[in-house]
DNA sequence: TTAGAATATGCATATATATTAATATAGGTG
DNA sequence: CACCTATATTAATATATATGCATATTCTAA
């Protein structure tokens, strides 16, 4: 396998590292948004928010539509959406796994 | 939404932005491989082998298991094959969209 | 029990990334 | 046109991460 493509699937990976990044997405997972509206929603500051939306628009994850003031973004690729589900499913089993444990000690 | 999800989600994501790391999960998507095996297929030194190998232990992404004087190590949870799949679907979709406009490109 | 091979760990350096404040740009409205 | 609002960009600092060398550990076998 070209090592090439493992650059680049890192790469896109990335977008998936920051607890900002993946806020916006979810409420993205919603539908468009303005980056006003990511703001208010999520409570962090409008720089932070549009460094990582242009961050996520570089790599092909987020569309940006302007009308009039604002610019609207959201979610490029339906299959960006399932890798994020999947993701979530992966994390929520070994969260409940750690519940299973805890219960096991603590009424075993 | 709580916000440790997303904190524990990136962290999750975290595994899969080394193209080391990623180019030893495509091998153990194979089955299991022992640290040599893993050192000869890729060509990486031991030493950064093992440190990604541990990194995916802690995360719970590989499993591990003694044999003598060899450790092998295999994909955990079969989800995570999975959305190492669906990635690489998004990288390979922007590749071809890439490709596609180039030909337009040249050819148009 | 000692020698040797396989794997892990600690440490140092280099590089990448996030965050925030300050400032720039661009569109809309009076 | 001049001002205001929404968004983007720049720059500085702080923090995280990867890599590789040197060394430690663990197991096997003689």
């Amino acid at each position: 396998m070209d090592k090439r493509i493992y650059i680049m699937h890192a790469e896109m990976c990335k977008v998936f590292t920051s607890p900002v990044r993946l806020e916006i997405l979810d409420i993205l997972r919603d539908g468009e948004k303005s980056v006003n509206e990511l703001v208010q929603l999520t409570g962090f500051n409008q720089s932070n928010i549009s460094h990582h939306l242009q961050i996520m628009k570089d790599k092909g994850i987020l569309r940006v539509e302007k009308k009039g003031n604002y610019v609207f973004y959201s979610i490029a690729n339906p299959k960006v959406s399932k890798a994020f589900g999947m993701m979530k499913e992966i994390v929520m089993d070994q969260l409940a796994e750690s519940g299973k444990l805890y219960k096991t000690i603590t009424t075993g």
